[in-house]
DNA sequence: TATTATTTTGCATACGATTGCAAATACTTC
DNA sequence: GAAGTATTTGCAATCGTATGCAAAATAATA
């Protein structure tokens, strides 16, 4: 009924020790004798006592908490890595405090204030960008900024993503040998780096083996928007026998277009890659071929690089791009005889 | 470089005033000048300072923050769900923690106590079940607990749910209308309220119309399991002509196998019926019949209730069922001999 | 203008822990 | 058993903010 918090003196006075003893015991790497600990520990335990977090960050500084910004979870590589994210950091003792932001870039920087209010211990910032005035807030708060599946010009920012050039070069090198003529794409928000990376690496790897863009269209990541860009791309006489869309949620819009409004055979009539291997992919019904981008492995960098420039401030910020294989499945086909 | 906090001390200092009216400044509802608090806001926004809330939290007991406890984020409904909690309750001036957890019971008294130890005000259990043991821990430190998407025995807790027997009744009800003759049940995991009350609502609807189930497996809301109950149900010579999967992920798997791998047309030889409406249900590979469950309402539902508790801490727990639409869509043959 | 009612303000304390310092205790070693 | 070293312990200050209380300033009333 009554609310009580116990406090780590009540612990001390049942314990018949001094409340320092009682601080002493419960925090990691300092001197207790085995004797006062097991006295300690039994009156904790009596009491139900456990050590106020929050008042210990406020005279350590440390809240081991960090805050993760994302904008929307309707793809769902996010799910995947926020519970990578969450699993991870909870195994190092710290904790996530989510923030959600529409995308839009104003609404960011008012979103960051708000974590540097909890005194988070870092920030993950997922698919989001952030104005350099609000970085160096963050950096003179003495609190390190990562961004995840996303980079930033400016070399300020540490930054995991996927290798997304090397993935859109894969996906080019995939198509032509497969003999693929009428090469299509379609795009992913054009202010995002990942959109960008694929598609440079798409377009020049065409280039480079003597192809161009048959034809593109934005969907901005978004699946109405894909709908109705494949709809356009597909609705002349003359249509793309192969599209890269820049991600898997697209290429599932894309492919039910296809398949279902306009009738067209996936992959005889016309092959459909996307990107990030969301589970979904997999799916028999999607079987769609894709370039994996590996969330553990990315989770894990972020992690360990996170907790780094949490131990240690100089640490220099870094740009890491992680490989990712292409996944071979049902929507494309490799053979090399042509179809018209 | 200099990780520089600024206190509302340095603040009271530039503008001339004390500490006690910065304080104030920033504390809704208390009484300043108009001129002291232009004193204090422009010395605040020169020195670029926020309160801490950690140490706010320290002395009103109150943190804003709600810790979350979500087991997996494979069912697309906790994603949308998820994100609509986060953003609704942001609108609250409240933030989440997220805690993830393993399924098996054992591991979640551990994270509640961990998130005990945050002062979180509240506390939200996401398809997560908690022993009563713990259960008055918490109630005996002042934070409501709020079960979302599950409902206990014990109406010691308040919880939020679809109504998951009226649901399964429409079902059965919409089956039999359907002309449906071997109806089956592909069940999620037994330890769930959901999927007891789907199945309870499910078989009773049957009976009560003269039927009874033709067949019935277990998925425990996984995939794989639910792609082997799939092959287990449609193996033998006389198949159901429809079920009910207790999910729609699961529906999904279920889907494939029996178009992929068994070779069965939908809706014409195998209705298929899901649970949750997913965003995926609606994409036309699928094109799944379902029961919407109302994520919105449902969420919006959680938050005031939460908020409720946490203004007044002597609210009675209350259970609530909220009533969603069975989504007809191209999964379910509908008779056209037979009708009601 | 004098007097009272109302706000505003500063002082000082509290929230629940950590930690440097010095005193007290335990342990070595001769 | 004494002297010296290592360990444990309590005291007290501290983190950054909120708030009760009494004094000061302002507004209202006669």
């Amino acid at each position: 009924m009554a609310t009580k918090k116990v406090t780590s003196l009540e612990v001390a006075k049942l314990a018949g020790v001094s409340q320092s003893a009682v601080s002493r015991v419960f925090t990691p790497g300092a001197s207790a004798s085995k004797k006062t600990e097991a006295k300690v520990r039994k009156a904790a335990k009596e009491l139900g006592y456990r050590p106020n977090i929050l008042a210990r960050s406020l005279i350590t500084g440390r809240s081991r908490i960090i805050g993760l910004v994302v904008a929307h979870l309707d793809n769902y590589f996010y799910p995947e890595a926020l519970e990578l994210l969450s699993n991870a950091l909870q195994k190092k003792g710290y904790h996530v405090l989510v923030f959600m932001v529409a995308k839009t870039a104003g609404s960011i920087d008012e979103v960051v204030d708000e974590i540097l209010d909890y005194q988070v211990d870092g920030i993950i910032l997922a698919s989001v960008a952030m104005s350099s005035n609000l970085a160096s807030r963050c950096t003179s708060a003495g609190v390190p900024v990562i961004l995840f599946n996303r980079s930033q010009d400016d070399d300020t920012f540490s930054a995991i993503t996927s290798d997304n050039i090397l993935g859109g070069q894969k996906v080019a090198r995939f198509l032509i040998a497969g003999g693929h003529k009428r090469i299509a794409y379609i795009a992913g928000w054009e202010g995002a780096s990942t959109q960008r990376d694929r598609e440079t690496g798409f377009v020049e790897e065409l280039k480079d083996h003597g192809h161009s863009l048959y034809a593109r269209e934005v969907g901005n990541f978004n699946v109405d928007e894909a709908r109705q860009a494949a709809h356009k791309m597909f609705s002349g006489d003359k249509i793309p026998d192969a599209v890269f869309v820049a991600s898997d949620h697209m290429a599932f819009a894309v492919m039910d277009v296809l398949r279902f409004e306009i009738g067209l055979k996936i992959p005889e009539q016309v092959s459909v890659v996307g990107y990030d291997d969301v589970p979904v992919s997999s799916w028999p019904a999607y079987d769609l071929t894709t370039i994996r981008q590996p969330a553990n492995r990315m989770v894990a960098e972020t992690v360990s690089m996170i907790l780094e420039s949490i131990e240690n401030k100089k640490t220099k910020p870094r740009q890491i791009k992680i490989d990712g294989p292409l996944i071979m499945r049902g929507s494309t086909r490799i053979s090399t005889k042509l179809s018209k």
